[in-house]
DNA sequence: CTGAAAGCGCTAACAC
DNA sequence: GTGTTAGCGCTTTCAG
C-alpha cells in the first residue's frame, strides 16, 4: 500500500497535524521540522490521498467538465474537444484536477447539478451542451455551487455565461457574403432550441435588412445542427427551385456547411464557382476541407480556457459570477466567390 | 449543505448503519425498514457522498482515462474524443465513473501511475499516448493497479493492452494498392520511437516483398505523425525527382494522407488522377477531405469501449490481464486510382 | 511551534 | 434485522 501520513509522521518522529502542515506550506512550523517531513515524504514517496483531504477540508481542487448530450451526438464534432483542452490547459496551470461527467436530459432530471457536485466533492463545473429545454436550464437558478455555461444564458446567482457576441459575428458574415456581391442568400438554419440559433438568426436578418436585403420563409433550410439534414435540405432546395437565383448558403455551423457543400457536389454543382457556402464555429476539419471554409473562428479552445478560469475565480471569490463575451474572428478562406456587379 | 446519512437516519428513526445497508441494497434488512428508507432518501434528496464512500470503502466505481500529450499535440486529432465516447459509453452503461487525467513525459517522471491512483482511489485507468521513451513504459510493470494501454505493449501482470493488428492492416492497405496496380509506392512513415510505425511498417514491407516489390529509402518520407511534416515531405520529394515514377503514397495515418494530399494540390498535382493516397485510422475527418480518403478504420470508439471493458472485468477479478486484438476495417473511398497494366 | 483529538460521511465488523 | 462503533486519511481547532 501506499504510504499515509501515518507512516510520515511516524517514519519523521512528529505528529499527524505537523506533516499535515508542513505538506501544506502553513506557516507556523519551523523550517528545519518543515524540511525533515519533507524529505521523509519523498523518501516513502508519500502523496496525499486527496480523497480523504477533500472530505476533511470540505473543499477541493476539483472542478467538474459537464458534458451534456456528448454521447448522443449522432454527429462527429470536435467542438467539444477543443473545450476539453481549453479548461485543461487551464486545470494544469493551476494545479487543479478537472472529472469529466457525461449527462444528457434524462439524467438532468434524475440528479440535480447540487447533488452531482455535492457527491464527488466538486467545487464547480463548466457546463456545455445545454438545451434551453433541459431540465439544468433551470435548477441551476438556484445552484449555491457556481458554474459556467458555455453559450446558453441562464440566469443564477452563482452561473456565469462564457459565450461569443454571436449576434454580430453572424452579421460580419452575412455582411460579408453581401460585400462578395451576394444578394439572394439562403439559410442553413440550426436546432429551433437553441440560444445560438436565434442569435445567428438576428445577426442574418440584421446584415440583411441593412442591406435592403430580404429573407423569404422558403430560403430557410431547417436542421438540428446535423450535417445530414443540411444535405437533404439542401439536395430538396435545388430540387424543388426554391433556390432559384441564390448565389450563397450562409450555414449556422461548420458541420452544415460540410453537409451544404456535400449536397451541392452531388448536384455536380461546384463550390465557390456555382455556389458560395460560409460555415460558422472555427473546428479544425474547415481547413481540410475542398474548398477550405469561410468561416467564424470561436476559438473555442480559449472559450474552455477563460470558462475554467472564470469558474476558479468564482470558487476562490475573486470574481462573482459574470457574462463573459470573447471575441471571434472572421475567417475568410476559399469558399465563397466574388461576384461581378 | 446536502443532506448526509445522518440525516437520513435521524429522519427514519434508523442508525447509520441501517441507512447504508438500504442504500446498498444488502440483503439483511427488512423490506419495510429499506423501503421506509428509501422513501425518506428521496425526500430529503439525499445522495451519497462518494468520496467518503470510497475512502471508507478502499475501493471505487471510479476509473481513470488517462491521456498522455494531449495537450502538447500540435495537431489536432480527434483519436482522442472517439477513444472517450468508448470509454464514456461503457462507463455510463456500467454506472462507473471516469476521472479524465491528463499527462506528458515530464509528469510520469514525477508521479508514478500507482501514485496517481492511490491519490484519487482510482480503481485503474486506460492509459492512451504513451510513447516507447515515456517512464510509465516501464513503471508500469510493476504497478498493483490495474490498467489498459491503448497501442502501446507494455508488459506486466495487471497491464493489458487494447490494440488492432496494425501489421496485418497495414498490409492488406499495401495489398490493396498493389491490387489497383501501383508498383512505385512511397511510404509517409510515422513517429520512429512509437510501437504502431514499427508494426505498419512490417506490414508494408511484407505485402510488397510478397509482390516482388522493393521500398528504397528513397522512397520513403519520414515524420513525426504532424501532418505539416508529410507536407513539407512530400513537397520536398516531388522536387527531388525522387518520386519518379511513384504513382502512390501510403501514409501511416489519415493526418500524414491529408497533409500528402495538400502538398500534391499545392504542386498542382490531382489525387487520385496523378497520385493515388491512402491514409490509416479512420478518423471521421477522411469522410469530408476532396477526395474522401481510403483507409483503415480501427473502429476507435469500440476501443475505448472493450479498454473499459477490460479495464473493468480485470478490477473486478472477472479477466486477467490480456492483451486484445481488435477487428479493423479496409474502407475504400475516393483517393485511389487504378492503374491499367 | 507542535501534539492531541474531534470529525468529514460513509462502510463494515461486531454485538444483541 | 438492527444498533453501535471503529476506522478510512486527512484537516483543523484547541491546548500548551
Amino acid at each position: 500500500m501506499a504510504a499515509t501520513i501515518q507512516d510520515v509522521a511516524k517514519a519523521a518522529g512528529v505528529s499527524v497535524g505537523t506533516v499535515s502542515r508542513a505538506m501544506n506550506n502553513y506557516p507556523d512550523i519551523s523550517a528545519k521540522t518543515r524540511e525533515r517531513i519533507l524529505d521523509v515524504a519523498k523518501e516513502l514517496k508519500y502523496r496525499p490521498n486527496l480523497v480523504a483531504k477533500s472530505l476533511s477540508s470540505k473543499h477541493s481542487r476539483n472542478i467538474a467538465l459537464i458534458l451534456s448530450g456528448f454521447l448522443e451526438d449522432v454527429m462527429f464534432n470536435d467542438f467539444e474537444t477543443m473545450l476539453m483542452k481549453g479548461c485543461y490547459q487551464f486545470a494544469i496551470e493551476h494545479d487543479l484536477d478537472i472529472s469529466m461527467y457525461v449527462i444528457n436530459t434524462k439524467t438532468q432530471a434524475e440528479k440535480s447539478y447540487e447533488q452531482l457536485c455535492y457527491e464527488h466533492n466538486i467545487a464547480g463545473a463548466v457546463i456545455f451542451g445545454l438545451k434551453n429545454t433541459d431540465p439544468y436550464f433551470k435548477s441551476l437558478e438556484e445552484s449555491r455551487k457556481p458554474c459556467v455555461t458555455i453559450d446558453v444564458e441562464v440566469s443564477g446567482e452563482n452561473v456565469s455565461n462564457v459565450t461569443n457576441d454571436h449576434k454580430a459575428a453572424f452579421e460580419e458574415l452575412t455582411q460579408y457574403l453581401i460585400d462578395q456581391g451576394h444578394r439572394k442568400i439562403a439559410l442553413v438554419c440550426g436546432r429551433e432550441n437553441a440560444a445560438v440559433t436565434a442569435q445567428r438568426m438576428e445577426g442574418a436578418l440584421s446584415a440583411l435588412h441593412k442591406n435592403g436585403l430580404a429573407l423569404p420563409k422558403e430560403l430557410i433550410i431547417y436542421t438540428n445542427f446535423l450535417k445530414e439534414e443540411a444535405s437533404e435540405g439542401v439536395a430538396r432546395f435545388l430540387k424543388d427551385g426554391a433556390g432559384k437565383d441564390v448565389t450563397a448558403f450562409l450555414c449556422m455551423s461548420d458541420m452544415l456547411a460540410i453537409g451544404t457543400i456535400e449536397a451541392l457536389k452531388m448536384s455536380g454543382e461546384r463550390v465557390p464557382q456555382d455556389y458560395s457556402v460560409v460555415g460558422y464555429d472555427g473546428l479544425y476539419v474547415t481547413e481540410y476541407t475542398d474548398p477550405k471554409i469561410t468561416t467564424v473562428d470561436q476559438n473555442i479552445k480559449d472559450k474552455g480556457y477563460e470558462a475554467a478560469n472564470l469558474l476558479y475565480d468564482m470558487i476562490e471569490g475573486i470574481r462573482p459570477a459574470q457574462d463573459l463575451i470573447l471575441p471571434h474572428k472572421l475567417e475568410i478562406r476559399d469558399s465563397v466567390r466574388q461576384i461581378d456587379a
